[in-house]
RNA sequence: GGCCCUAUCGUCUAGCUGGUCUAGGACACUGCGUUCUCAGCGCAGGAACUCGGGUUCAAAUCCCGAUGGGGCUACCA
């Protein structure tokens, strides 16, 4: 019963915030654990005093919360397997080391640091270990080099650390990047050393950067917050980085947590690495929103774009005006990777912009024509209860009334809304007319009477 | 350099117990339609089995090699 109890683990070092690569070891960790009805633990890995960054640890553990990637064991969580932070753990390392030495399996090395400890590798034959996606890993002995296991500063190395921790946690599953396979026979024969039974083995392909290398933080943007930041919704972060390195094996693409860890199976891993594609980022991210209906306070896009239009527009910025504006916005980003650049065409809505007359001309119509064609919109205009249409309402009372009149839509509408907008490109006309109605009616007749005088001139 | 991993459209990938693959899907891209413009929506389209040897009646699928890409090569993780 107890050895048949799934345990993975999360072992992250407090370096710095959690990036995306983290986030898909620790989402495949909770997956597997989760589906198999086993338990997620994390682990710290603050060995490295140089690197170790003050609340760091916090910041991840809030980190993964947000993602409900909730572990069973971990620092505030403490059950008989802890303590889960490896800087509390170094009289167990210590005691281990001792084991070895006394075994002769490791040997003291003296240098100007101070002490250290390292393990007697063999060099002969070869060290295997059971990969479930790839495989037996196969390496030859005769070039290895004996690792440092207890540092002159007493505290463990990565390697030793994990082994000794991954064993006394009893995991059974090591999901980890391949960039750790490289040190796959130090780990095969420090359990061979202790004659402990290893775990199964999983090395997750990398993800690459658009110039194919290893995601890293001066390649941009890695820091899972940064992205959360940006807008992307963290149901869409989780879905799109389930997908690198792991699919369904069906056409469904869109996959909430509970989706993932009923589907998620180790055989359904990939093997090789896989580009961060913002823009399919943006297709999911788009999915999300639809699905979400986020309320606009919440909504950590609609905030961005607010700072954004502050830093730009200054006093002509209005909130409420924005809010109506949004969910225009919404159908013409692609995500929040291009909000940044498709914004400035919204700024029409709180300044109307310099445009010459020329650009109310629709084709070939008269001056006059446009002219008399606004004159009759502005007058229905007038007389209409605005506030009580929406956008299609008002289209349909609008097209009927120049249906009525004989006039074409082209003519009429192409000028309206250059009139409105001061834009060869805009929402259309009847879109901008509802956001007004609602905010301030007065700003259509100010920006027609503009058109007019544009036009009379 | 050495060791290791890997190899299907631009990207993520399905297919890999060999024939049903004239290689499927999604994103992206292009075109057409709807239309007052943009967006949206609908429809259509271009786009890949890295190469060379085998094995086999038959290979994207198996084997070998080359090449490409990547990782590791610390008293970092």
């Amino acid at each position: 019963m107890k050895r048949s109890m799934v345990r993975t683990r999360f072992a992250p070092s407090p370096t710095g915030l959690l990036h995306v690569g983290g986030l898909r070891t620790a989402l495949f960790n909770f997956l597997f654990a989760k589906n198999q009805g086993g338990q997620f633990i994390l682990r710290i890995e603050d060995t490295d005093q140089k690197r170790f960054l003050e609340g760091a640890t916090e910041n991840l553990i809030k980190t993964l919360q947000d993602f409900r990637l909730f572990p069973d064991e971990g620092p505030d969580l403490n059950s008989k397997f802890g303590p889960y932070i490896q800087s509390e753990r170094l009289g167990i390392y210590k005691k281990y080391s001792e084991q070895l030495l006394a075994e002769d399996k490791a040997y003291y090395e003296e240098s100007e640091a101070g002490r250290a400890v390292r393990f007697k590798m063999k060099k002969t034959g070869v060290s295997q270990m059971e990969d479930l996606v790839r495989g037996e890993l196969r390496f030859n002995n005769d070039l290895q080099k004996d690792p440092i296991l207890l540092k002159s500063d007493g505290f463990p190395v990565y390697n030793f650390a994990n082994v000794i921790d991954d064993y006394s946690m009893e995991i059974t599953h090591v999901i980890r990047g391949e960039e750790f396979l490289s040190s796959a026979p130090i780990y095969a024969q420090l359990y061979e050393a202790f004659g402990w039974q290893k775990p199964k083995f999983v090395h997750l392909p990398l993800i690459l950067d658009r110039e194919r290398k290893k995601l890293s933080k001066r390649a941009g943007d890695v820091a899972v917050e940064q992205y959360v930041k940006k807008g992307y919704l963290k149901e869409a972060l989780l879905n799109f980085i389930a997908l690198l390195g792991w699919n369904p094996k069906t056409t469904r693409e869109i996959f909430g947590l509970e989706d993932l860890i009923e589907e998620f199976s180790l055989e359904k891993v990939n093997k090789s690495g896989a580009i961060f594609d913002i823009t399919k980022l943006d297709f999911i991210n788009r999915e999300w929103q639809k699905k979400l209906q986020i309320p606009l306070q919440d909504d950590r896009l609609f905030a961005r774009a607010c700072e954004l239009l502050k830093e730009r527009l200054g006093e002509n910025f209005s909130r409420p005006l924005f809010e109506l504006i949004w969910p225009q916005v919404l159908e013409r980003i692609a995500g929040p990777s291009d909000l940044e650049e498709k914004l400035p065409e919204f700024y029409f809505y709180f300044a109307l912009p310099g445009y010459s007359a020329d650009l109310l001309i629709w084709k070939n119509t008269s001056k006059e024509k446009i002219k008399s064609n606004l004159q009759l919109l502005r007058d229905w205009l007038q007389q209409a209860s605005l506030a009580k249409y929406d956008a299609k309402r008002l289209e349909e009372k609008i097209k009927a009334t120049l249906a009525e009149r004989g006039v074409g839509t082209g003519e009429a509408l192409w000028p309206l809304r250059v009139s409105l907008s001061g834009q060869k490109n805009s929402p259309s006309p009847f879109e901008i007319i509802a956001v007004f109605a609602q905010f301030e009616e007065t700003e259509i007749f100010s920006r027609l009477d503009r058109a007019i005088d544009k036009l009379s001139a």
